[in-house]
DNA sequence: CAGGATCCTCTATGATACTG
DNA sequence: CAGTATCATAGAGGATCCTG
């Protein structure tokens, strides 16, 4: 058997390493607007720019679009324009999105299920300071 | 039975909701420098400052010792001064910090497992336009 | 060694106004 | 409806110098 003729990639990727590319994926997927509307779509399935809009309280048209254009360029979701009047706009994650649905959904239900024992913690630091 | 007297928490967090603490809660664990510091330590154990930054290629003095604090004040990881000359500090993982250890890490891995069709897609929206 | 304190520079993000 | 474009600013984050 010949080992090297493998179809194991030859490129290994490396988040430690400052100029691994995927430090910059991890970079941009590891923020909190990308991380809501990967897991809105995840749970909503199929939603239009309005019902993100809704779902995402607090993010500005902007940061949504933008989050929206960058996810759609690295693969993580489709965007489907329906020409009606007025124009219909509908996002929906792809397969590789739906890939990372999974750790991005278990981070905010992390951070929703310690939230009291993160606060405990806080006061616990504020007050061996104050 | 009383439904009343159960010890389930009657708070709900929400990080959807702009105003839910587990909002900006999902936002300080959600960066690059707070991920990749839980998995140095996650899969390091017990490391000294200098450990850290050597494995953390790129952090800034301001951005590790910052995270560090900020990780320490949730509760995520406990500092240890040995006061010797000079002075070592080394930092361990919480059971909460551990908690958040396997979520962070299939995002990192995620990152460096996909980085290959993330960069296609890249290639194939930007062609798209060009 | 492990930072604290400063200064300075971008970038991220919000607010506002306009459009097909 | 679903954006684009512009302006303005707080804060992220780096560089540098200093210290117990």
């Amino acid at each position: 058997m010949d080992m090297t003729t493998t179809d194991e990639p030859v490129v290994r990727f490396d988040a430690f390493a400052a100029s691994c590319p995927s430090r910059r994926l991890l970079d941009t997927i590891s923020n909190k607007w990308a991380s809501l509307t990967i897991v809105a779509l995840g749970l909503g399935g199929r939603m239009r720019y309005s019902e993100l809009s809704a779902r995402i309280e607090g993010v500005s048209q902007k940061m949504l679009t933008q989050t929206l254009r960058n996810l759609e360029r690295d693969g993580l979701l489709t965007r489907t324009v329906t020409p009606s009047v007025p124009v219909r706009v509908d996002y929906e994650l792809t397969p590789l999105g739906m890939s990372l649905l999974e750790p991005m959904h278990h981070l905010k239900e992390w951070a929703e299920a310690h939230m009291p024992e993160v606060d405990a913690a806080r006061t616990a630091y504020d007050d061996g300071r104050a």
